[in-house]
DNA sequence: AGCACGCCGACT
DNA sequence: GTCGGCGTGCTC
């Protein structure tokens, strides 16, 4: 009986093909291997063993083995089964994405080996003009243990100044560095904490008890990293690893310096910035188990641990952890799932709970663990609705707005003033016809960087330089629009002619060092006006702030997306978050024409979960996530046309008793890069059912030959629903 | 996704 | 007469 093996490759295709294994290889489930794929050769990985192969194929051998060990360990195999099966995406794309790029390209799964240096000799040796070489030399030995070559180079030295210090005897290979090696006081420092984060720390479930998924309420201010911190260092042994999963903005170098603080070496980290050596590095050091606390962005959840004890989930509510395109996963829940394969602890963290988190802590899915109190001396910030409704506004700011500000500057103290513009970017506008430039490609404007004078499209690729006069009218009264931010600028400049204004958005902090200045400005706790959007909204802590004046409330109350009055809420509680952090009590002055609507009267009691019971209560009556799964059927084609046929003629094959669908109906961005877009919405209260279903109807769409051009995918628990 | 095979337009 | 355009179909 020949032995035979069942193959997952990294193509977009949802079958996997089978292979003889040759007798002198022995292969695993998980294992990398390489395989001929048509007229070439393909990296695989193995999904299974001994299997039936499909009757009338002929099965060609396997060629090699990369390893003869697994590269993806039987956990972390499961882990993305699961994945690929609940988000209806394809195994062998879904297993690939759990791979550094290097093991992708089937390259060794070893790490070039680096040279390490350490100084030997006397000075005194070397003849009296090599200056270079003895500066080197000097320098090898300030620096003790052992140096790569990399490092040396970097410290403004050659690789021929090595090569002559080597050959003269004076420095000599030196073995790598103990990686792990982490100074008694680092291993002896625990975060001192708050009898309320003690408290809070004391309700959370231990990793004794095997698997519990908890959500850790603690309003802004709290002290949340502290309480990982602590919770890690208690329960977390010398050989375990954990993963703390963060959003993308939050994966700062303070947020590092913070982990290492109290662990050191043992912190490594994950995010879309590595390149491909470190990537490798990093996997390499997971995959072996080494007892590594990795800090992390959404994929960061699909590495190859072998040891996992903890998983930390920071700022669970944060969009940014599902995938917006392609392997459509959601890292927050994919580490909920891994938790449960661990069984171990997963602890999911936020001032603003996602309703999916809160829902499920209510229904007794998760624990609840509360955390009210603000760290240090600061107190929770004072919440008042501003109605604008027939005020005069002076870019944006009313009256009492502006007073209220006046007041904190006489006082000595900072105001942040929020302009609330979600992924508003700046448009080049006429001010004499009107016309805005739009993408010749996508139902989209582009948008104007000033860096390089040029206009954009973030949908696709196009661009082109910016003109001086209107391409419509030929006015030149050509410019761009912001964000809505340099008007309040300048009208708060022109109020406070002594008083420091410093503008935080995309535009005015893209040139280099300007973050460091305005940083600057705002931690010398002078007087100072902050205005800006969303990036003001989470991170920095501005300890002198006491104000926090929210220009335009009112973007996501009527939304056609079910869940802007959700983001709206977060976004204005985080900000809202920055304002007094100090000793000094804060104030949040929100402005908006609806100050009766329920939701915000019910913000400015100041406290979120009333909030959200009352968003839940509006889902529940919708019968919206999370009360029932929604997934979604995308489909593009050159016509709009092609794309609606497809999903008006599966729509048929997805309702049935238990399945609501909405539409088909355009994208919200009907056209993206040329390719028409619509959507077929589906809801179903029972979620292993639509899953099934799905799975159905997506093999069925797999074997049906589909008109060239089109193409359709599947995103489970959308975040984006337009 | 790749890649080859295949059938129609403008070129040395 | 051929080079090459990208539509279609296949990969164990």
């Amino acid at each position: 009986m020949p032995r035979t093996a069942r193959i997952a490759l990294n193509r977009p295709l949802r079958r996997l093909f089978d292979y003889l294994v040759p007798d002198h290889l022995s292969l695993q489930r998980g294992q990398r291997v390489v395989v001929p794929f048509g007229r070439q050769s393909a990296t695989g990985l193995v999904a299974e063993t001994d299997v039936t192969p499909p009757e009338g194929i002929t099965l060609k051998p396997v060629i090699s083995a990369c390893e003869q060990w697994p590269a993806l360990p039987a956990e972390t195999f499961r882990l993305l089964s699961w994945a690929s099966d609940y988000y209806q995406h394809p195994l062998g794309e879904c297993l690939f994405t759990a791979l550094p790029p290097a093991l992708r390209r089937g390259r060794p799964a070893a790490e070039k080996h680096v040279v390490y240096w350490q100084a030997c000799g006397d000075p005194a040796l070397l003849p009296g003009n090599a200056t270079k070489q003895r500066e080197l030399l000097a320098w090898l030995q300030r620096h003790p243990g052992s140096v790569s070559a990399k490092q040396i180079i970097q410290a403004g030295f050659t690789q021929a100044q090595i090569k002559s210090l080597h050959g003269k005897e004076l420095i000599r290979e030196a073995p790598q560095p103990d990686p792990t090696g982490i100074p008694e006081e680092v291993r002896n420092r625990i975060p001192e904490l708050s009898p309320a984060q003690l408290d809070a720390a004391g309700q959370l479930p231990t990793p004794e008890n095997g698997f519990s998924a908890s959500l850790l309420f603690g309003i802004t201010g709290s002290g949340k990293t502290e309480l990982y911190l602590y919770y890690l260092k208690r329960y977390l042994g010398n050989n375990d690893q954990a993963l703390v999963l963060v959003p993308e903005i939050n994966l700062t170098p303070q947020t590092v310096a913070r982990f290492q603080h109290y662990f050191g070496s043992r912190i490594v980290v994950w995010h879309s910035a590595l390149n491909d050596a470190e990537r490798l590095s990093t996997w390499l050091k997971i995959r072996n188990g080494e007892p590594v606390i990795l800090i992390g962005t959404r994929s960061a959840v699909l590495l190859p641990f072998t040891g996992l004890k903890t998983i930390v989930v920071d700022e669970e509510h944060d969009s940014s952890y599902k995938q917006g395109e392609g392997f459509r996963y959601s890292g927050r829940d994919t580490a909920v799932y891994r938790a449960h394969l661990n069984n171990c602890p997963v602890i999911l963290g936020s001032a603003t709970p996602s309703m999916e988190s809160y829902h499920n802590a209510l229904t007794g899915k998760y624990a609840l663990v509360k955390l009210q109190e603000r760290a240090g001396r600061a107190r929770p910030p004072h919440i008042k609705l501003l109605d604008i409704r027939s005020r005069p506004l002076e870019g944006g700011l009313s009256r009492p707005a502006l007073q209220a500000i006046e007041k904190r500057i006489q006082a000595g103290e900072q105001a942040l003033v929020f302009v609330n513009r979600r992924g508003f970017a700046p448009v080049m506008m006429c001010f004499d016809c009107g016309h805005m430039v739009e993408c010749p490609r996508c139902d989209t404007r582009l948008t104007y960087h000033r860096r390089d004078r040029a206009m954009r499209c973030h949908h696709c690729d196009f661009q082109t330089a910016a003109t001086e006069h209107c391409p419509k009218c030929n006015s030149d009264a050509f410019k761009p629009v912001g964000q809505g931010t340099e008007r309040t600028e300048d009208i708060l400049s022109a109020q406070f002619p002594d008083t420091p204004v410093v503008r935080v958005d995309r535009d005015s902090t893209q040139r280099k060092g300007s973050i460091q200045s305005i940083l600057e400005t705002v931690n010398s706790g002078r007087p100072c006006i902050l205005v800006g959007t969303q990036m003001l909204a989470k991170g920095h802590d501005f300890p002198n702030v006491t104000l926090v004046v929210v220009v335009n409330a009112d973007g996501g109350l009527f939304s056609v997306d079910f869940r802007a009055p959700e983001q709206l809420i977060q976004t204005l509680l985080q900000v809202s978050g920055r304002a007094g952090r100090g000793e000094k009590a804060g104030e949040v002055l929100i402005q908006t024409c609806h100050s009766d609507h329920p939701l915000l009267r019910s913000l400015a009691e100041g406290h979120y979960l009333p909030v959200a019971d009352q968003i839940l209560a509006e889902r529940e009556t919708g019968q919206l996530p999370p009360y029932r799964a929604m997934a979604i059927f995308r489909a593009e084609a050159e016509t709009m046309e092609k794309s609606l046929q497809l999903l008006d003629a599966i729509k048929p094959q997805v309702i049935t008793s238990k399945v609501e669908t909405w539409g088909p109906l355009p994208a919200l961005i009907a056209r993206r890069a040329d390719r028409h877009r619509a959507q077929l919405v589906l809801l179903c209260s029972n979620r292993k059912y639509l899953n099934r279903h799905l799975a159905r109807v997506c093999e069925t769409l797999d074997q049906g030959k589909q008109p060239a051009g089109l193409k359709w995918m599947i995103d489970v628990d959308p975040q984006e629903t337009g």
